[in-house]
DNA sequence: TCTACCCGCGCG
DNA sequence: AAAGCGCGCGGGTAGA
């Protein structure tokens, strides 16, 4: 049974019963968006009804901060965004949002009409502007019809289920926050950087690492942050660097080199999770960064302000678990090593995988127990690496995994000629870009050896996608379970929340008592998302999980 | 002076 | 150590 939320004229919203087929099976239901959490509160205790709304973004956020959760939900722009391009539907005749003219791109056609406050507003003076009923029911039987119509049907409803499952998820992560200590964050600051300044001054001790650069270098004058200014001064030293990156800066032996990789790991530091971003992203003790669920091709998450997929590993100190508190950190062990195993149904490579150690065991089975090698082999054939060790290792790899490697390779093909590719649920590449089409028509050898390396480059995407794709498919699964876990401990009275998703990694804030129960959840959690995803399959997706008091503690 | 892009580096 | 994939962000710089 589904509930539809859809704005109404004069900032009113309606609430409308849908059949399980998303035919009505009562009137809209004009209500004040004052009343809206109430009358959404009871028809959840009542029917547990999965919500359907154009964007999980325009109404759930403000339900949270009043305080009520849903079980689950229909994300229409999701799902029309997955089914637009899908492989799977592609002769369901479904083409996503409202009828029109030159529709294309699903989310944009859904959201055509004037977008809606942005979240918080809700309450305040007027509720989201959008389709009304009609159309959005319209929509929701144009996607459920064209997934039973689908030779995929289970594979799309699951992918269309953990999808919404990760819109909830996202908004419930992002009204919890992550527990940031800021005054251990400042304690790292200025033990790293001097006491914060005022004004635009660098602080002492970055100023301090600038003047022994200048020194160094004999550059009294030298701005260190211009790259113009840096590649001059290492030139007039000596130093013949081509570019001022730290690999590479690395490799000369100067005195000012160590000082100059100090410098920039300092003034990285600053500008990335300074003061300013402490200022800017933590308050009342949480960090709140915003998740964009599909918000990479590939169908993984991207976030939008604070850099929250990129917190750098000494930073992760100030996150830390309130007084009585744990944080569980989980992270699934080469989880997309694992996947392309399940993927290619490749019998030797899931035998690796019941290693917990997959590259340990790849090692043990063909590189002389070289782990490191492995390593190198693996992901080269998932990244589409040709040169180096890991190409050189391709043949051994290619002998020892024939069907994981013809997967992979097949993929890449089919990229080069401009075929879509698709993860194991439903999730395909969108059609080759402007550059790959027009590279096509070429009438010179060199525009031909151009358009060689432009469907190379598209080839190492599709080879990549199909994994990383389908490792994102089953990281959302693992959440969706997760989290219906968590809401289960909850409702026994005990403090435990999602808090932070890093792609194969989550971490949940938990009292005390209940961090084993979090610890024992997120890994029947894993269990069950290999058997959603690849019922059946020999393939084993080991968690390392620690139970810990700040995030760096773990691993 | 403002904008668009590149560079470099953080994460998986 | 980087390379091969996917991102976001801040600072500098080139060009309007």
């Amino acid at each position: 049974m589904y509930e539809l939320v859809a704005p109404a004229p004069d900032g009113g919203v309606f609430l409308q019963r849908l059949g399980r087929a998303g035919y009505p099976t009562s009137d809209a239901e004009a209500l004040d968006p004052t009343d809206l959490a109430v009358a959404i509160r009871g028809i959840e205790e009542r029917d547990r009804p999965r919500w359907v709304w154009q964007r999980t973004t325009d109404w759930y956020p403000a339900l949270l901060a009043a305080g009520v959760e849903v079980d689950r939900c229909h994300d229409l722009s999701l799902s029309a965004a997955i089914l637009a391009h899908s492989a799977y539907t592609q002769d369901s005749g479904y083409t996503p949002g409202v009828p029109a003219a030159g529709a294309v791109d699903a989310d944009h056609v859904l959201a055509r009409v004037p977008p809606p406050p942005h979240q918080g507003t809700l309450f305040e003076h007027d509720a989201p502007a959008g389709p009304g009923p009609d159309v959005l029911a319209s929509e929701l039987r144009d996607q459920l019809g064209a997934v039973a119509r689908s030779p995929q049907a289970k594979r799309l409803t699951l992918l269309l289920a953990a999808e919404s499952a990760g819109s909830l998820i996202a908004a419930e992560i992002q009204h919890a926050g992550v527990p940031w200590d800021a005054a251990a964050h400042n304690a790292l600051l200025t033990d790293r950087l001097g006491p914060r300044p005022t004004g635009f001054a660098r602080p002492s001790l970055l100023e301090a690492k600038a003047g022994e650069l200048r020194t160094l270098l004999g550059a009294p004058m030298l701005n260190p942050d211009s790259p113009q200014e840096l590649m001059r001064a290492l030139h007039r030293a000596g130093i013949e660097a081509r570019s001022t990156r730290a690999w590479e800066l690395r490799q000369y032996t100067h005195p000012a080199i160590a000082p100059l990789l100090e410098y920039k790991k300092m003034a990285r530091l600053l500008s990335a999770n300074g003061w300013a971003w402490l200022d800017a992203w933590v308050a009342d003790g949480r960090f709140r960064p915003e998740y964009v669920v599909g918000g990479v091709v590939t169908g993984r998450w991207a976030s939008r302000g604070g850099g929250a997929m990129q917190i750098p590993a000494d930073v992760r100190s100030a996150a830390r678990a309130l007084p009585g508190h744990r944080l569980v950190v989980a992270d699934a062990s080469q989880l997309e090593p694992r996947v392309l195993a399940a993927l290619a149904g490749d019998e030797a490579m899931a035998a690796a995988s019941r290693d917990r150690d997959l590259y340990a065991g790849i090692a043990a089975a063909g590189f002389g127990g070289d782990r490191a090698q492995a390593k190198v082999a693996l992901l080269g054939a998932i990244y589409g690496a040709t040169t180096g060790e890991s190409g050189r290792l391709m043949p051994q790899l290619t002998r020892l995994y024939p069907r994981a490697v013809a997967l992979v390779e097949q993929a890449a093909r089919d990229g080069e000629r401009g075929r879509t590719v698709t993860t194991h649920l439903g999730r395909s590449t969108p059609p080759p870009s402007e550059r790959w089409s027009a590279s096509q028509r070429t009438t010179t050898a060199e525009e031909q050896r151009r358009a060689d390396a432009i469907a190379r480059d598209r080839g190492r995407f599709t080879r990549n996608f199909v994994v990383q794709g389908t490792a994102a498919e089953w990281a959302e699964c693992w959440m969706a379970d997760l989290r219906g876990r968590l809401r289960r401990l909850r409702a026994e009275g005990l403090t435990a929340e999602l808090v932070y998703f890093l792609h194969d990694e989550v971490v949940v804030h938990a009292e005390e008592a209940a961090a084993e129960a979090c610890a024992t959840a997120v890994r029947d959690a894993a269990r069950a998302a290999g058997r959603l995803l690849f019922p059946g399959a020999p393939v084993e997706f080991p968690l390392s999980v620690a139970v810990v008091e700040s995030y760096d503690q773990a691993k």
